[in-house]
DNA sequence: CCACCCCGATACCCAATAGGTATCGAACGC
DNA sequence: GCGTTCGATACCTATTGGGTATCGGGGTGG
């Protein structure tokens, strides 16, 4: 039996009348006669009492009716579902986060694309930049988001957004007086720096740019993750540098400064890195909001 | 898209391998690699990644098959439910029965046809004669049970049981003394007949069989159904001739006894009636039911 | 009562297509 | 580097779905 056979089967029943149906289906009479007799003797039942009038469906073409109506609609909703899939509007995708990328510019990608993609069902994982590599190469995940990326051969990165550093401080420290605070001028503080986790990490980028503005900080403690960090700085252990971002975790006793006299390097890039032969069309369109997310949120760039 | 694409998908994406699934198929490489390729192209969508080891389903790949899993289960049940339909094995039946044949007979009958068949769904509705002969041509019934039939063009008859007259008699009553009654004797007691309903009737056989002995039966009341007219022998209001399987109604202080003298002539048929150009396989099923049931129960017949 | 009409069925032909054979090209693995 | 193992391609054959012409039968109207 044959999606065809069905199709006529249900035209001959609608109309019946098989002249009738033929001219419906756009072909002429008699194929269609030896259609429904093929489909008759194949499941060796009569489906339809031929009359003078046409055709009258039996009990069984009765019930194969509703059969066919029914696998009609499950075929016809297989095919779109499968062409949603297939167009990266449909499914899942797994993404992996970090510690302070989930304090701004990642839900506002994920919004965007949820919106833009409602039936994509989008999970996320935490895990530090090593995991999120590991993840990818066993398809655990699809995306990950990190910064300081090393370039590897199997690994495509996209740049979403640079931020600039800020000081994250004490309301009570001396420093927080100063509406901007000069980089130098962190020489004389101890850092609480972050993350520990994967090198080269964020951490290493802001021992860089000490060493850049010509000294070595203090470090008062290294701790795992932003949110620690900040905890850290509001209780007094220090100061912190953080990415723009970061801003949007506003902890009670804690306050933000803009910070002058950094060199050019000085932005934090924020990227999603993706299996570099990865050609699902969920992760295509996944892609396309990112780009769309930056062209909209740097238009410098 | 067609059955025979989506059959080839489940063997390819089962075996990731075309070859061993065109051998699986019964058919060689390369027109399954092109079937493949078709279906791909039909729904725009990209089922398999090719390696260099075989074929590995994509994200829609997989929905995909899913889908056509289940696609072909539906299919194989709609096929399946069809030719059980067309054999009879599979939908409903409506018959029409009356006052006391519901007592024995039929009961046996549908209890052995529900064994047999027991998808088919039997609907009883209860009928007087000319109701189900109506019924029988506006195909709100299939089948028909009933005594007395007058033979017609359009509504075919199978003769189900030749049953005994028994008498009805309340046992307080005289001839509830004797262990058989003679039939002339019954000329001196009133009778309770029925059913008065569409005629010829049982009522009419009653009378007919009493002109034939010699006698006009003396009635003392007429009443539509077995039930009312033992109700009435019970409470002394006469004697009553019932069919043989009427006995099985044993209502208080109402005896039955055979009755001697009759007739050759004084068997009470019990037919079944349907439409003689009715050729549904479920009718045939239980008219094939009706004849065993008749060949085990009347081996003399 | 006959002619006509409308229905599905049949006979026969052609065109589309599924399937077969031979072969290619790419990617591993020894 | 050669053989092996994939899927893809080219080309042919066989099947089968669809078209035209026509038939046969059962109603219906003149």
């Amino acid at each position: 039996m044959d999606l065809r056979h069905l199709r006529y089967f249900i035209a001959v029943a609608e109309e019946q009348n098989i002249g009738r149906a033929a001219a419906r289906l756009h072909i002429s009479q008699p194929p269609l006669t030896r259609q429904i007799q093929q489909l008759e003797e194949e499941l060796g039942v009569q489906l339809f009492t031929r009359t003078p009038r046409g055709m009258e469906l039996t009990p069984a073409g009765e019930l194969l009716l509703e059969e066919a109506r029914n696998i009609r609609a499950v075929v016809e909703q297989a095919t779109e579902r499968t062409q949603r899939a297939g167009q990266g509007k449909l499914g899942r995708l797994d993404i992996a986060i970090f510690g302070s990328g989930i304090l701004n510019i990642i839900p506002k990608l994920l919004t965007a694309f949820r919106t833009a993609y409602p039936e994509v069902k989008t999970v996320l994982h935490n895990m530090d930049k090593n995991e999120q590599i590991e993840a990818l190469r066993q398809r655990r995940i699809s995306v990950g988001f990190n910064r300081m990326l090393t370039p590897l051969p199997d690994i495509a990165s996209e740049l979403v957004a640079v931020e600039r550093l800020l000081l994250a401080v004490s309301t009570s420290h001396p420093l927080a007086q100063q509406a901007v605070v000069p980089f130098q001028s962190l020489a004389e503080h101890p850092l609480v720096l972050f993350p520990s986790g994967s090198r080269p990490s964020f951490m290493d980028k802001v021992i860089g740019l000490c060493q850049q503005a010509g000294f070595v900080p203090e470090v008062s403690q290294e701790v795992g993750d932003t949110v620690t960090a900040i905890a850290l700085v509001a209780s007094g252990f220090g100061v912190s540098l953080v990415s723009e971002s970061t801003s949007a975790l506003a902890l009670p006793g804690v306050a933000y400064r803009p910070i002058s006299g950094l060199p050019e390097n000085a932005g934090i890039d924020l990227s999603c890195i993706y299996r570099a032969d990865d050609n699902s069309p969920i992760l295509a369109a996944f892609l396309q909001v990112v780009r769309d997310f930056r062209r909209q949120n740097r238009p410098a760039n």
